[in-house]
RNA sequence: GGCCUGGUGGCAGAGUGGUCAUGCAGCGGCCUGCAAAGCCGUGUACGCCGGUUCGAUUCCGACCCAGGCCUCCA
């Protein structure tokens, strides 16, 4: 099937060709870990390693690489202000990222290279752009000559002329152009720095990807994504330093741009402080609803946050997972789910989600409503293929409507003795005893279904219950 | 000010030059001791104004509005 994706080079959607029919390479940046990430901050890598996984369909080997900035002035001041060495903030927090990616159901990269172990390569890439031309030292920095550079602002639209207007970049004295930027900076007192050339200093924000990229992918790598936040000028700069270190070849063919996460309207970020906290989500809602709701606007657009999102998230998987419920009797074999065609075409489509979502909603009608036994298996075995590739839907139905959030677990025991008592009150046509122990429980936020099969119960989210 | 996105029914959210998105919620019915789940049925839409066209939500232009980037930001 063939994968068209929207290229932020072109603004278009682009059939998509690797550069070696038999491997892809794609870099994402990844996070700055100086402290909990974000929701916002969970939807790059919820996205594109959902597209790792559909290229590792069609092709032999994708090669996916996603940094960790661990050096950076944030670190540093938050070790300083937690008295702290810069390495407990740095590994706490990364470590902290991966475990949450897993609860999200994010694949880990093939790679995850660490800004740290790469010094060597970005002196390498500084030393390269200053002998070609591209770059020149300063009071101990080491600047990018952006007017060496006459494509600069290719990605993102804008000539060197508009930035100059904007004239919001902090124009250093050492700069010859306002519009350079840093690739080396020195490191004095406390600060972490390494030996170079220029004395002690660390490397600026912009050559780490550049670096990591090339020394794990090659000089020309397929897909590069992240955030339409990093466009400008951290993408528009990594074009710039790569393109210009490796004698004018390509940097990245196709560049991928999430669109930014929401809340009450506005871009989450930490400067305006309206901060979800992706960890103390993750305690507070099935991080499966997490996921579905990050993939369930198409990645390109924003996508806002909101109770009234979250608990739609949460009713639309109840559906799905309810027919599983009902189909629990059958047992598919792993090598009988098979990724339905619809659900692969609709992510082929430029990763078209909704699209996806919108076959597993007909994938689960079909499911409802198969008769007979190898209709039932094949359209179980369809929607767990489908629900597979997207991340979602393999959980054990019963284990997915019994999670609670945070708080206090319910007692299955404590609720099977209800149910007991009040299969007897029923027998007995004592009905005002049953709709007192159904009520008893709807208190503690527990459901029942009276059933063929007897009587099932699930959990409700609190916030449901109060409204 | 410059660059760039986007404005779809109660909510969320795809898509398309000319019968259907889809989900959630709602409403009516079946089922149920009552419910729930399920099933059947059901309404409401493409910001505004022009233009192109036999026909525009879809193409073009202006306008209004919202958001993003221009400083760290996924």
């Amino acid at each position: 099937m063939s994968l068209r994706l929207h290229n932020s080079l072109t603004r278009r959607v682009e059939p998509f060709i690797a550069q070696d029919s038999q491997r892809v390479t794609m870099y994402v940046c990844g996070p700055t870990v100086y402290n909990y990430v974000h929701i916002g901050n969970a939807r790059p890598p919820v996205v594109f390693g959902l597209l790792a996984r559909l290229l590792r369909r069609q092709y032999p080997r994708v090669v996916y690489a996603r940094n960790i900035t661990d050096v950076d002035d944030k670190i540093n001041a938050a070790a300083q202000a937690a008295g702290v060495p810069i390495a407990t903030i740095s590994e706490r927090f990364a470590r902290a990222y991966h475990d949450d990616m897993a609860l999200l159901g994010v694949d880990p990269p093939d790679l995850v290279p660490h800004a740290t172990a790469h010094i060597g390569e970005i002196i390498a890439m500084c030393e390269r752009l200053i002998a070609t031309g591209h770059a020149y030292v300063a009071e101990g920095h080491v600047l990018f000559d952006v007017a060496s550079y006459p494509d600069y602002g290719q990605l993102s639209g804008r000539s060197t002329d508009d930035m100059i207007a904007g004239a919001r970049v902090e124009v250093g004295p050492y700069k010859r152009n306002p519009a350079d930027f840093v690739l080396w900076k020195p490191s004095t007192g406390d600060l972490p720095g390494w030996n170079s050339p220029w004395g002690s200093g660390r490397p600026g924000w912009h050559i780490e990807c550049s670096a990591m990229a090339a020394a794990h992918l090659g000089e020309t790598i397929d897909i590069h994504a992240g955030g339409n936040d990093l466009m400008f000028p951290h993408h528009e700069n990594e074009i710039a330093q790569s393109t210009c270190a490796h004698g004018g070849k390509t940097f990245a063919r196709y560049w991928l741009h999430n669109g930014m996460l929401t809340f009450d309207g506005r871009k989450m970020s930490k400067s305006l402080g309206n901060v979800l906290v992706l960890h103390e989500l993750l305690q507070r809602y099935p991080p499966e609803v997490l996921r579905f709701l990050l993939l369930r606007a198409h990645y390109r657009q924003p996508l806002d946050w909101s109770d009234s999102t979250l608990a739609q998230a949460r009713a639309t998987l109840d559906g799905w997972y309810g027919v599983l419920r009902d189909r629990s009797e059958i047992a598919v074999a792993d090598d009988e789910r098979v990724v339905p065609a619809e659900v692969e075409a609709a992510l082929c489509d430029d990763l078209n989600t909704p699209e996806a979502f919108a076959v597993i909603a007909r994938l689960a009608d079909d499911a409802r409503r198969a008769s007979t036994p190898e209709q039932r298996r094949a359209t179980k075995a369809a929607l767990l293929g489908g629900g597979e590739l997207l991340g979602l839907l393999q959980q054990d139905p019963e284990t997915w409507f019994k999670q609670t959030g945070t708080g206090a677990e319910i007692d299955a025991g404590w609720v099977q003795g209800l149910l007991d008592e009040r299969l007897a009150a029923r027998a007995a046509k004592n009905f005002a005893r049953a709709d007192e122990i159904r009520h008893e429980l709807a208190e503690k936020g527990v459901v029942i279904e009276d059933g063929a099969q007897g009587t099932r119960w699930k959990v409700v989210e609190r916030d449901e219950r109060a409204a």
